[in-house]
DNA sequence: CAACCAAATGCTGTATACAATCTGTATTCA
DNA sequence: TGAATACAGATTGTATACAGCATTTGGTTG
């Protein structure tokens, strides 16, 4: 259920076009309507078309992309609306996560496993030594208690759900990490994260599955919080991935 | 937002690939855990490789297929417990999307298409003559209904969240309403949905969201129900598309 | 008789050629 | 001058050839 084995082979070519696509996205090297044709991809990844038009139809799965009218893909463009509602709609996935780890209850070791992730991430809030890749660590853990806590509900197919909504553009429980070092009282945020994650863990081992599940939509919310400080915060803007996919305009 | 436009063109050979592929599967001619050869599919469908992966790569998006290690993808069995969690996701992001329209209102003449919808089903009910396509138009009507309630969430990101949930094998909202002539008291169970239907469009009216939201969770539950009594009725289990698939093992 | 190795077969990943369709432009006619 | 049509270019849909890898089967050896 976690992660089907990364399973470390040589990167396929098909690896190489979805990384390589998405990184030209997220970079904003295509704007946000704008078309991608193959052949520029074929140039750009030295890829053939065969995997570029894999990695195309499974990013228009995951959201970046939009299939165009009759054919093609287009880069899609991302209102704050939208990615509010794509954060509201992994945090209500996880808190049915968490509901069904409460009501089914959870395994000693699972338990032990997520309380030592907790463990390790408030060694790491204590430390706060901002040189050795603080920020990398952190995201480490906190997807790792994410992952557990998934794990926890028992539900593969609640797993999956969960998978697909994380994978949109801003909506993962990381995708907002790596600008913490550029907004004012981040530590703050990270640390009230923090303390959600073990009411959360307290919750799911009282199996109340009644209190987990408001905890866990109240704490995907922090991204809500997070995403209005970075539209406001231009240095932050710079380090968020995909930035440039965000349109201010309201055109709803 | 409601479906991207059909389009009426003559099918391509992706669409054939696709809707060829997955009929063979839910018709049983693959078993759950085996393998789907490119070559045979390519014999069995008159369709080159290219499409057929395409079509694979889709639909195993959609749950009905597992990638397989190192290569290819196999058929996918699902337990009595994986339907029901894929039932209470789709029912989960319902609600999500009901309360959503209760909290940011919906406009006049959707709620009377809603209205309009249900008056429908209220005739079709009344009626009642089991000859003239009874569960056809049920289903479509039912259909649209679950459509205007997902539009008028306003989200097109819930929108999509929801079709891809919906995608997955039996856990769409008409994914037993095939063999409604093959249980007894199937009158019943949609009267009582559609008294449910009322219910939830009224919520919406008042902009109750805290009541909408487990009025919809509740109303997704017929299908837990309907799942019960097809699991043990053999005669509407011959009705169910996809029937091989279910693994009624307990393999974990 | 069992176990292991090797060769062969079948499958998928990848590239590319070809066909069909769409778009944009230019030209012609009203 | 405007609009409509035809042609040209580009782009995607489809088919297929080729290569690499995995699995399986057959034989051989301990």
């Amino acid at each position: 259920m976690t992660e089907p084995i990364p399973l470390q082979r040589d990167p396929s070519q098909a690896d190489r076009a979805l990384l390589g696509i998405r990184d030209l996205v997220l970079r904003g090297e295509f704007k946000a309507g704008e078309r991608l044709p193959e052949l520029a991809l074929v140039e750009l990844l030295g890829v053939s078309r065969t995997p570029i038009r894999a990695a195309l139809q499974k990013l228009a799965e995951e959201g970046l992309l939009d299939a165009a009218q009759p054919t093609g893909y287009v880069v899609r463009g991302f209102s704050e609306a939208e990615i509010a509602d794509a954060i509201e709609v992994r945090g209500t996935l996880e808190a049915l996560a968490a509901r069904m780890a409460a009501e089914r209850g959870v395994r000693r070791p699972h338990l032990e496993a997520m309380a030592d992730c907790l463990d390790r991430i408030d060694a790491l809030l204590a430390e706060a030594s901002p040189g050795s890749d603080f920020l990398g660590q952190y995201s480490q853990l906190n997807n790792r208690f994410h992952a557990l806590l998934v794990d926890a509900s028992g539900s593969e197919i609640v797993a999956r759900a969960l998978s697909r909504a994380s994978a949109a553009p801003f909506a993962g429980n990381d995708a907002f990490v790596s600008i913490q070092d550029k907004i004012p009282g981040s530590l703050e945020i990270l640390k009230t994260a923090q303390r959600q994650h073990r009411e959360i863990l307290e919750a799911i081992e009282a199996r109340s599955s009644a209190r987990v599940e408001p905890l866990v939509k109240e704490h995907a919310r922090i991204a809500h919080r997070n995403l209005q400080l970075v539209l406001q915060n231009n240095e932050a803007m710079k380090s968020l991935p995909g930035a440039p996919l965000i349109r201010r305009t309201r055109n709803r």
